[in-house]
DNA sequence: TCCCAAGTGGCACTCCGTGTCACTACTGTG
DNA sequence: CACAGTAGTGACACGGAGTGCCACTTGGGA
């Protein structure tokens, strides 16, 4: 029983990976819709089986999500970094703000892929799972740096609201093509502090 | 071609209603859990054909909301009568107060609907969907009341940001038997105004 | 050359959700 | 007491998602 390193190299080698998959149902997804595109199509359209495709992604509601849970890794590790005598709100909007950090030229393919999660009523529900995670990593942030539990009402609920901010700049942001991004998220921070401060 | 007022009197009369199947589904679950129960044990416990279910209901994730949509409509009017001097956010704290206050004696049952709702993985990504409707009625008031578009940044926000005052106070609610569910609702509220007045 | 580990994909199955359609149980009228 | 009109019911069949099973394939190592 000798434990390889590179376990890759081990027996049968992969015939796709996550990303061709993505890459090729993204297409079908734009052209003829969510709905309407069959898991059938997509492996077919990938040349796979079909009982592969589902070694590769849990369902097809997870499939425009992407790499995003290692995403995640990064906003975490990217929290931890934060300088400590920043105040806690401005912390998680700059990471925020980085995270949500489109790569150069790839702003349409977000857009088309921001468009697809938030537009389409199958995905937005599947949405709240990886939300849930999201909101974990804020949480835990907020949870340590004040010294309370990760399950404190008082960490819980900045996560929440952290994501409600993203989503509601998200919204408006796909709402108006010469929207940036950035500027949409510090919109929504501001009006929430306004609000609340009223 | 005559209208009659009273049209549930015509016709074959209805051999179930809604409550019914739901309280009949809500034991199933309780008991065997969600995933576990299928829809055809509803059915057969409820005394009706399974394609008479999905006529009272769009689909399985449905059942546990019951009656939430109309629920909507008494918020939007609480909102209305909202005293006009009153901060935006301070109407919004009563009317959200008022909305969740459990019928005396229904703490239990709404404890345990609760649970199902925030604890069962498709019922969390479905609930995603009546979330929009409420954030819908929120947006609304904020936007009437600030003059501003409801697909505003600013009123979209504030209904997010609810929803997850709402959501950590529940989350918090179901984690503590003992805890009472308006001074969590407070303490989330409370903690999201520190947390940003900073 | 043979063996083994990991990946592949076909098959059959369950369950959700939907379209169709004949049937049933009422009400009101002549 | 027919009879027509109306609304609700449920059986049947079908398509798509997701799963368990298992034989097969493709490489590396002994």
């Amino acid at each position: 029983m000798v434990r390889h390193e590179r376990g890759e190299m081990f027996g049968r080698p992969r015939s796709t990976t996550h990303e061709s998959i993505e890459s090729v149902a993204l297409d079908l997804f734009g052209r003829n819709g969510f709905e309407q595109t069959t898991v059938d199509d997509i492996a077919a359209a990938a040349g796979i089986g079909r009982r592969t495709l589902f070694r590769y992604f849990a369902s097809k509601n997870d499939i425009p999500w992407g790499r995003f849970s290692e995403g995640l890794a990064e906003l975490a590790r990217r929290l931890e970094e934060a300088p400590r005598d920043e105040p806690v709100w401005q912390a998680l909007h700059d990471a925020i703000l980085d995270f949500n950090a489109v790569p150069a030229g790839g702003e349409d393919q977000h857009r088309r892929r921001m468009r697809l999660l938030l537009g389409t009523p199958a995905l937005q529900a599947h949405s709240a799972l990886m939300y849930a995670e999201w909101r974990g990593v804020i949480a835990r942030f907020v949870a340590e740096r004040r010294g309370i539990a990760a399950d404190d009402v008082r960490a819980v609920v900045v996560g929440h609201a952290a994501l409600g901010v993203s989503l509601a700049a998200y919204e408006t942001w796909l709402a108006h093509d010469d929207a940036d991004l950035g500027e949409q998220l510090d919109a929504a921070l501001g009006a929430l502090r306004d609000h609340l401060a009223e």
